[in-house]
This record gives C-alpha cells, structure tokens and sequence, in this order.
DNA sequence: TATGAATGAGATTTCATTCAT
DNA sequence: AATGAATGAAATCTCATTCAT
C-alpha cells in the first residue's frame, strides 16, 4: 500500500489518463497473448500462466481485466463476433450469371481474411466444449446472423426438396471447414483454388 | 480343482475363455459408459468417476483396461475410424443423373446413421484438441480415406478452376457439419430434409 | 467349483501328497522371486506383480502362501535370521596373536559367504523401514544376538574408556557395511583385501 | 503505485526481495517439515500431507516450491551434503600420539553434532531406496568425499595386507552407523563413551 | 495498477488385497 | 491349488482463482 493515502485521489488530470493508457495495454497485451496462446494449444491445454506469461504480465493483473480465463476468451470471441456481424452488412445481393459469381467471390476473399486472422479465434470458439448452458452459445448467434444475412441476400430458387435455411447452413459451414483447413495447412490449396471452388459450389448449389 | 493335473489343459481353454469373457464385457461396458459421458459433457469436462460410475465399475478397473482417459478416447476413435472404413467400402459409383442421386442417397442415410450412432465420438474427437503430436491424429486419416475414397467413385467432370481434392473435401465436410448440427438439433431438419439438401448440393456441384 | 464335490474328500493318499508338493514347490517360487525382487528394487518399490510374474503365479496365488508382501519379507529374514544364528554358533573364542588372527579371519570368511548369499536380504531389511512398531524388529534381535555372541568369544582387554559392547557394536556394524560395500560393488576390493583389512582393524581394536 | 514509472526499479528491488522473503521462509518452512516427518516415519511413509500440515502451508505451495516430494528430499540431502563438505574440509592432520587423538576426538564431536541435527536426512537417504538411476547417488559422492578428505589427512602407516583406502571406508563406514545406533537410542552410550570408543578403534587401527 | 505467493478442490493414478471361478 | 479380474482407499499432483502487499 502507499505510504501516503492521500496520493492517490489527487492523481486525476494527466495522471489519471496516463494510468488508464498503461491500463489498456495490459489488457491489449493479455487479449493477445490469450488469442496466440488458445491458438496453439486450445482452450482447455491454456493455462492462464502461459497468458501471463507470454504478455509480460501477472496473475493478480489478470483477473484484474477479467474474471476468469472464460471471459478473457468471450471477449476475444465477441471481437471477433463483431467483424462477421460487419462482413455480414457488406453480403451483396447474390443473384444467377457472372456477376453474381464475382461479387460473391470478393465478399468470400474478405471471409478468408477473416479467417486468416481470427480464425484461431473462431476454431477454438467452435471446439472449446465450452459453457454446457446455452447462455454462452455466442457462436450460434454467430452462425445463425450469418445464414440469416445470406438468406436475404441469396435468394435460391425454390426446388422441391431443398430447405433454403438447411442449404444455407450447409453452405456456410462448408465455407468455414474449408477455410479452417486451409488455414492450417490440412489441406494444400491457394486462396484462388479455395475461392474458385467455393464459388463453383454454392453457384451450382443454389442456381444450377 | 481336478487333481489330476493332465486334466487341466483342455479345462483351461474354456476357463480361460470365461474370465476373458468376463474382461471383455468389463471393458466394453466402460468403453459405453465412455462413449456416452463424452457426448453428454465432452472429453474435459468428462471425468473417469462419471465414467467408473456409469459402468458400475472402480477407478482400479478401468486403469486395468486403459492406461489413462485419453487411452480410451483413442480406443473408440479407432473402433469408429473402423466403422467409417466400413462404410467407405461401401461407397457406390456415383455418376448423373437419378439412379445417381439415389446410390448417393442410401449411401448418406448409412453415413446418417453412422453419425446418429457414433456422432458424439466424431464430434468430441474433431473438437478435443488431443494429441498435439502428430501421432495421434488419427481423425485426419480417417477424413482422407473418406475423401480420397470419394474421388474414385464420384466422377466429377473437369471444370476450370475446380480441384476436386478440394471440392470433395468442401462436400465431405459440409456432410459431417450438417449432420452434427442435426444431432445436436441445433438445426430442425428431418431426415429426409437433411439428405434432400445434401444430394442436391453434391449433384448440382459435381454435375450441375 | 469342481462339478463333483465329492471329488475333494477322496483326493487323499498320495493325490494329497503330491498336491502338497506342488504347493511347496509354488511357496518357494515365490519366496525366490520375492528375494530377487526385494534385491532389485527395495522392499517399497518391489509390487507383488513383479514378484508373482517372475514366479510365473499369480496374485491369488501369492496370497494363498503369505498373507501380505511384508509377510513373505518376514519369512525371507526369517530365514536369513537363522542362518546367522547358525553362524554364530559357530563362532570360535578369539584371542591375542596369530592364531586368533587365523580363527577370526575363518569366521569372517564364513560371514562373507553368508552375506554374498543373503546380503540382498539383509540390506532390503536394514533399509526397509518396516513396521514402525517394535514388534517387527527382527533385525535388531538378530544384531544384539551377534554383539552378544562376539562379547563372549572376543575378549577385549579392560582399557580405560572403552566400553566393550559398543566397541564391539562398532566392529560388527562395520564388518557388515564393508561387506555391504563390496557386494554392491560400490567398493573394488577382492575378498582376500576385505578380509585382510578387517581382520587387522579388529585385531588392533580389540588388542593392540 | 507510483506513476511514474521511473521510479518503479529502485522500489521494485527492495519490494522483490520482500516478496522473496517470504518465499523463502516459506520454502524453509517445507524443509524443516519436510526433514521432521522423513525422520519420524521414512521417505516411503512420509505423506505430503503430513509435511504441509507441519509446515502449515497446502499442497498448493508445496508444488510450488517442490516438483515432487522425491525432490523435496533431494534437496534436504544437497544442504546436508554441502554441511559434509564443509566438515571435510575442517578435517585436521592427524598423527599418531596424545595430539593427534585429541584432534580426530575434535573433529568426531563435529561429526556427531552434524549427526544429530541432520542425521534424519542421513539415515533416509542411506535408506529411502531412491532414483535407480545413478544420477541421484549424492550419498556415494559424499561418502567417497569423506573417504578421499580422510585418506590425505590420516596418514595410515602402510603394513601388509591394509588397502588404506578400504580401512578407511571401514573406518568411516563404522563411525556413520554407530552415530546411526546412538541417535535412534539403539545403543545406550554418552556422547564420550561413543568419541572414546570410536578414537580408539580408530587410533589402533590406523597406529596400532 | 501491479505483483507473485498462496490456496484447496478436485483430478488422475497406483497397488496391496479380495473375490469369483 | 490356482487364477486373474476387480476393488477402493489413499496417494500425488494441477491449476484457476484469491490474497496480501
């Protein structure tokens, strides 16, 4: 504890805003060891001294910022929930023939840099066991925001048989497996294989 | 028993075979209990004791048969990698048109029924985050001998920019999800819905 | 259970007989395995499974002979302990000169055979830190046994300040380190080099 | 605390070791219990439970501080291993004659009072059956230091038939165990009859 | 704001002994 | 007499979280 109590309310002004930046960049260091550390080994295998660790921190600092090592991660999630929502908003109106086809493969080219960036982020969300109760299913508000864009914006002709809604899911989850693969090196294929093929089968799928 | 010793040998055989009977039995009771303590809670959340207890068996026991949990989880990734061979072999030559559609249709009812059987196993083994090493990834080869089972049967014609290594593995994938959405009833699609949709996806993207 | 219980009772005469050796064969299998293994690993470290594979039986077995692994230790010292006694009883009245010399030199040789045999016991049993109730402190039985015997035979001229029994104590103890040291090769010295080097300490001890 | 952070690497000097402080006492405090309980009940039978209730910490900090109770006792034997050397090097040129008994009587009161504060740790680790492998054989560096110390320092006369360095080890060998039977009250004898004893045995046979 | 020491519930695992055949 | 499956008490160890400074 200080010396001298009366130190620390009279720290406002310049003091205060000083501390509130050093703030901030202990939680942005802790948010992005956290992201690279649940990246290499998961949820469960990350232990809050490898976070600590590797963001030059302290496990006193650490719950300081969050509550526990599952807020730490519903954070990283949300931020990165809030990217899908944005690309979502930018989904062009998708519709038969070559232009469609193109406006469709640039917005799948900004799914892949989403991926590539937080895609670490977005398979361990999908793996991580975490929460049994649905209270913090965020990925699902995720998935269902986007196939409910895609719905409005891709607008399939109706076929006897073909749930639009499941075609959809169907779709959209083929997009994520296949960029995860991709990004992890599972399978070997470049931007423009991946996108090509993408855009071959969701065209075919929901045109052909 | 017999005092006769020369008695022994032909007697052993059967005993022999009791007692086996008697560990067999043990063993697949907790290789059940295993099964469906993973499903129900996912492999970290799951502990032996839940396990132990739903075979009505003894922690004692189960390091009898298995050298530690991960070592049963294996065990059943096998048996089902196992079973998914099976059903490989079973993979009809998939060409246009209805007869088509309709070997890809019983196919996917039996690759259904596989998951509705095993789902919980395939789910927990894609999102355990086991085995950093390399060793252990027996899911990946499971997933390639699918995919590279499908190249031989399903014809895809040549398109431009169309890799079917890739647009298999997209349609494979797509496969697995939806039916894990629909065993998790995170998507309301009956059976017939689900295979509807996917025949359809796969028929317009290899020959649309 | 023998399907023809009246199969039993009959099973006397030489049936019996036989029977009989086969379980001493089986007793003494098991009390070698147990010496070898003691000797190998310590008496904590040694599990009744090592012991009853390398007696090729089986835990059941095991305890059909001895009622616990401190049990079959107890016998093994047993043993041992009586084999000292023997020896002990042997032990010549020891006095100043060459003769006493040669005498002593005998004994020792005896000791050391003993030891070569046993020594695995004897040190398992020095170290085990068995039972921490007095009831099971053969070895100190054994030890005040032999400083008693020495006390008779080895008569040690009055000096000022030295107490006979503890001079004595010190000899033995340190005749069954050396010994220890050799066995365990801890100490290069050929048999005859032992022997000399304690032959002369005792000799000098007792009536230099 | 303070702002500014300049002023944090002179504080935090001051301020670490006061943590550190505590963590040292805390690791002493592990120590000595540690120490205690392995001389009332054994290595084997010494729970860690039984050393973090003395020392009243938690199974918690004793991870923190110990990777194993294994390595706990490790480390009590490298400090009572360091109190050896430094004895060793305290060992005065001893000749024969009223002098030189009168140092060696010296040095053995050193000897026997290092016995009774540390002979816990000794005795145990003489016992405990510990690491197989060689890498863990403190006990034999320290023994064959001591033997080595000694064999420049008592200059033993040469005479037929004496290894010097085996009559040492005996020698040596002989003052570990009757220390041994003093502390643990197997033997009745004063502190003055045990140095006088051993003085003469030591004096005789070296000079005798 | 920051730290690192401390905690303890709870997890995995071992193994001497008993049981059923 | 012999077997090996089964047991469960008890041991070691982990790690998210809290505490004291």
């Amino acid at each position: 504890m200080p010396a001298d109590p009366t130190a620390r309310p009279p720290a406002s002004g310049t003091d205060d805003r000083v501390l509130r930046a050093r703030g901030h960049r202990t939680r942005a260091r802790l948010l992005d060891a956290g992201a690279a550390v649940f990246a290499a080994k998961g949820f469960h295998a990350a232990r809050v001294d490898d976070i600590v660790r590797r963001a030059e921190s302290s496990h006193g600092t650490f719950y300081l910022y969050f509550s526990s090592k599952e807020e730490l991660f519903r954070q990283l999630v949300a931020d990165v929930s809030e990217e899908i929502e944005a690309l979502i908003a930018t989904l062009p109106q998708v519709s038969k023939g070559e232009k469609g086809r193109a406006a469709m493969r640039t917005w799948l080219d900004g799914f892949a840099d989403l991926y590539e960036r937080s895609g670490a982020v977005i398979r361990t969300w999908t793996e991580s066991e975490l929460s049994t109760d649905p209270s913090g299913r965020q990925g699902d508000d995720a998935l269902g925001a986007l196939v409910g864009g895609l719905l409005t914006q891709v607008r399939i002709p109706k076929r006897t048989g073909l749930d639009p809604t499941v075609a959809i899911l169907a779709l959209v989850t083929m997009c994520e497996r296949l960029n995860y693969y991709a990004t992890t090196n599972q399978v070997k294929a470049s931007r423009d294989e991946l996108l090509d093929t993408l855009v071959d089968i969701i065209d075919a799928a929901a045109f052909g």
